[in-house]
DNA sequence: TTGTAGGCGTTATCAT
DNA sequence: ATGATAACGCCTACAA
């Protein structure tokens, strides 16, 4: 590769060569219905020829459509978001968009400033996962004029989101009916879908008549550590929990792990249910039950709802996807008690 | 959000709003040193109320620097990446540079396509992952005249990888150690720098006057299924392996869930090794031995790698970082022979 | 210190 | 069917 930075051809380049004008080569790029086949082959090929690559950038400008979008991500590291990342890329691909990406750590500031920058590409919309800012971006307005999709924040008029309700419902529900009333949950305070979580497990558990004991439920972050910490704090209650219910994944792998340091076995001594079904869950040992959210259709229905936006089509409505529970073998009766 | 799409305030606007002409707002807005403080903060505070946002689009047309980088991977649901993904991406940022993120799915015209795409978006430089078209991008130079910076591709001449050779060296140089003979490998065809790994494999083993069996090298793609297809296979053969070296951590998560599901025990029956030390793999039951390439620096590594090229340095040198073995509990000492 | 003018690479509107 | 011209929003000599 030589490493002189070259100046690279232009429409006006080519016209020169052609001995046409620029505006005759623009069309005869575009296959313009009133332009000679003579002539339009003959640019076509000089084009190639000459290496012309067509600059977006300029186009935008006249066109001011950059069909580009920008997603913004907690952090690239989550596996929870990879799926989802896929389905939004995949899909705004096929509809000749390009994605820039970005993460948020969580951040209100941070969040903020990679929004700013997006509008500051003049992305045409973006789509925001786990928002610090959520419902207040409907007073931004101003300084983000431009579509804005959420995503697991139901409280947006334009969202995507798992029915966590339903789905904390089915787990909770499904360790209740293994006879389970020792029910622990591990949250993620972070965040303010996990309240839809919380909710549905106390909830289950006031249906039951099982008695809410406070000491059962344990803050977490979503992450792998804090999984194990929230475990082993269980553990060391004077009555430990025969099942634990958790945020995520994430944390139920901790938890899990947690479990095994103590010698306890699973599900024979404790049952644990996870939230996401991430694909190495189904590999774990024993392998997770867990509730299963549709990731990459999430992805996919959010770029479909921010291009519908874009389009600036009318009677858009936030949707609710349906979220599954998946029985696998982390779960088991209740240990008799002894 | 009200829904119509609004003009935004250009330079132009707030100029006539402050009564100067454009390019004094341009200075101020640059903090220009020969600028009256007077209009400089007249101007900045019109920008601010009037909810200015520059146009990087029209600035890059006319610096001829759009600040933004490609960032080309295989999948984005491989753990592997993301990791590296955040250490593009934090130090692209830190830099003040954007990335637009696209998948491969390791096809050579996918490929071709989305480094087509980022340079009509006037990319100032490319880093691609897995790449498939590799050494050729030095014949492309004149259709794709931007840096390219290649991940794990060492014969390419701008590029950073892991020490896979000294990474597998050590891997099953620990497995002879502890008394394995029987050694099997599980590969990943469709990767070329799976060659590295098999060679050190094959090295060591004649190192050791250990015979090197056909039938103990399997196929696999790098993913989770594959490697429980290989570990099945394996299983299956006449003289099973005592030890199994793993492409990566998710193959090794499969060769495990196999041996689980064929009531052996690790590593008592049997020794597994992985490659890559995904967050999770420390996780894992029992957790694994694997090794460990630093994929966050390589990211961050190749962002520098590629802002040096950008700026026309010179010297530069393909990069090779260490990798580790990481010593945990699927490894264990042979079994004695029955 | 500020204004004028030209240009970045395209597309779009008028003519011809 | 093609060409001239203006415009997108910004930057930057050069001139004043």
């Amino acid at each position: 590769m030589s490493r002189e930075k070259r100046k690279l051809v232009s429409i006006k380049d080519i016209a020169q060569e052609a001995g046409v004008s620029p505006s005759t080569v623009s069309r005869a790029l575009h296959n313009h219905p009133h332009i000679s086949t003579e002539t339009g082959e003959r640019v076509q090929r000089l084009a190639h020829e000459m290496g012309y690559t067509p600059s977006l950038l300029a186009r935008s400008l006249v066109t001011q459509d950059t069909a580009t979008i920008g997603l913004v991500i907690t952090y690239t590291a989550d596996p929870f978001l990879s799926r989802l990342v896929q389905g939004v890329e995949e899909t705004a691909r096929n509809s000749g968009y390009s994605v820039f990406l970005s993460s948020s750590y969580r951040d209100y500031e941070r969040e903020l400033e990679v929004v700013r920058s997006f509008h500051e590409r003049r992305t045409s919309g973006i789509i925001i996962t786990g928002s610090q800012i959520d419902t207040d971006y409907l007073d931004l307005d101003d300084r983000f004029p431009l579509p804005i999709v959420l995503i697991n924040c139901r409280t947006y008029p334009y969202s995507v989101s798992a029915d966590k309700i339903s789905g904390a419902k089915q787990a909770v529900e499904h360790l209740v009916q293994l006879g389970h009333r020792r029910i622990a949950f591990v949250s993620n305070a972070k965040l303010s879908t996990d309240l839809d979580r919380q909710t549905s497990y106390q909830q289950v558990l006031r249906e039951h008549d099982i008695p809410i004991d406070d000491t059962l439920v344990v803050e977490g972050d979503g992450m792998l550590e804090s999984g194990v910490r929230a475990g082993q704090k269980l553990l060391s209650l004077p009555q430990p929990p025969t099942a634990i219910f958790c945020f995520n994944d994430l944390t139920a792998m901790g938890v899990l792990t947690a479990l095994r340091e103590a010698d306890l076995q699973v599900p024979r001594d404790c049952s644990v249910v996870g939230f996401d079904d991430l694909e190495i869950s189904a590999y774990l040992c024993p392998p997770l039950t867990t509730v299963r959210q549709p990731c990459y259709r999430m992805g996919q229905a959010a770029i479909r709802m921010l291009l519908q936006l874009i389009r600036g089509e009318n009677g858009i409505q936030a949707e609710i996807l349906q979220t599954e529970l998946i029985v696998r073998q982390t779960t088991g009766l209740a240990p008799e008690p002894s």
